[in-house]
DNA sequence: AGCTTTGTGTGCGCTGGCGCACAGTACGGT
DNA sequence: ACCGTACTGTGCGCCAGCGCACACAAAGCT
């Protein structure tokens, strides 16, 4: 097997695929780098591509009128990002960015949608991780009306880690703040607990999860629904990680 | 054209079938009554049926450990209720609950599945519809997010009026506080506000909208945005009311 | 070296919503 | 006619999170 489709297989969707869909795809997927900050899609703006990130995690992001943000959901190498594509709407109200930098892969939106159309087993895969991604938009919209800022803190730390190598996140609290949809100041305040209590270690954009399972005891539910559901819907994809 | 036929017509999903799939179902789907309350599916039980509201409007509610909920999503005769079928899941976390009581079709799961695999419109038009719910609980999410109870009981509201002939509700105060996710007390204030601006006029779980402008002043942006994304995606099926 | 930029820590007053308690009132059943 | 239940109104103390202001320190630039 080529470099190529080993790195393929970093992305848990592609692997997940038949054998022959991936030779078929395999002259057709284009790596490409994902900078911290770039703009996938922006909202009511058709897809060209749709992508799937290998070691970069994109956010879905809600920008409203008066500039307030908040995250609708994560997408990293479990997944795929432009699923309104074969959806059928071409666009969504949302933006999807780059929030942790790395690798992936884009395909054409017409190469999507033949396959897509072929209804075979890419269909009910993709519609499947579709479905796990609705769970995390509706356990988002949950956690925004119930849940502290610490502990949805914690929820976004663990899903980052969830969708990373290593411990290590790139990532300044203004950022986290914007997704989370709060204050600066607020992730700043969870952020010293956190660290107090030896969850964490931080400085200047770099945060260093040293104590995972305390993270996951000082989180709401949410995390877990979210992570069980992702499991029971895709088991091959995450039982690949 | 039959009664039924002509009845069939007030989902507007089912008014948007091909003519030869309405023929197809007509035998297939079993008129229900969908009383108040009633749980049409629960978290994580595969379901049995999918349902078509006429009349009815169903809410999808996720109910936490501690008992808080929060309204995922609101779905009445432009729609229907149980995507996890055909996305592949089966069953979803949330639960799903008449909110308005009323009429509906059901289906069988298997009746369901069958046409979806075809592969014709109808699963067209049935993932359309999921990318428009998936809108709809994205918003709500940030609408949790950022916006007072005033701003979304406005919203919730007007999207409650835009399922229902007529302008009057039939809803307590409690339940809306259930679906909002917030205090009982808080939905009272809110609703005060509006009957002394004019807007609704309330008793004992009977709501009349008055002045449906006022009501699309004082809310938020999200009603607005996740309308004309329903409109986008589905012209047919909101064009038909 | 100095300077600017970027990221983090902290304090303070304000407010929206929470939890609780209780009063008042219409409705439904017997 | 009566009573209990269901629904709505209101008051009060509390706190999480907001908006703002500012201090400080590390990183990068010239």
């Amino acid at each position: 097997m080529t470099r190529l489709a080993n790195d393929l297989k970093n992305n848990h969707l592609l692997a997940a695929l038949p054998e022959a869909q991936c030779r078929a795809w395999m002259a057709l997927l284009e790596p490409v780098a994902m900078p911290l900050g770039q703009v996938l899609y922006e909202p009511g703006v058709p897809l060209e591509y749709v992508y799937f990130p290998t070691s970069a995690i994109i956010s879905l992001l809600y920008v409203m009128e008066n500039g307030a943000s908040a995250e609708i959901a994560m997408v990293g190498n479990e997944g795929i990002v432009g699923i309104s594509l074969f959806m059928g709407g071409d666009s969504t109200p949302s933006r999807a960015v780059v929030q942790s930098a790395g690798q992936g892969y884009r395909l054409l939106a017409q190469v999507m949608k033949d396959e897509f159309n072929r209804a075979g087993p890419v269909l009910h895969l993709l519609l499947r991780y579709t479905q796990a991604l609705i769970t995390q938009m509706s356990q988002i919209a949950v956690c925004n009306r119930h849940h502290t800022v610490d502990q949805q803190l914690c929820r976004w730390l663990l899903q980052s880690l969830d969708r990373l190598h290593g411990n290590q996140l790139v990532m300044t609290q203004e950022l986290i703040a914007n997704m989370l949809g709060v204050r600066r100041e607020g992730v700043t305040e969870s952020a010293v607990k956190l660290q107090q209590a030896g969850f964490i270690r931080y400085a200047r954009g770099h945060i260093s999860v040293l104590d995972r399972v305390g993270l996951e005891r000082r989180t709401c539910e949410c995390y877990a629904v979210v992570k069980k559901e992702y499991e029971r819907l895709l088991p091959l994809v995450t039982a690949a990680s």
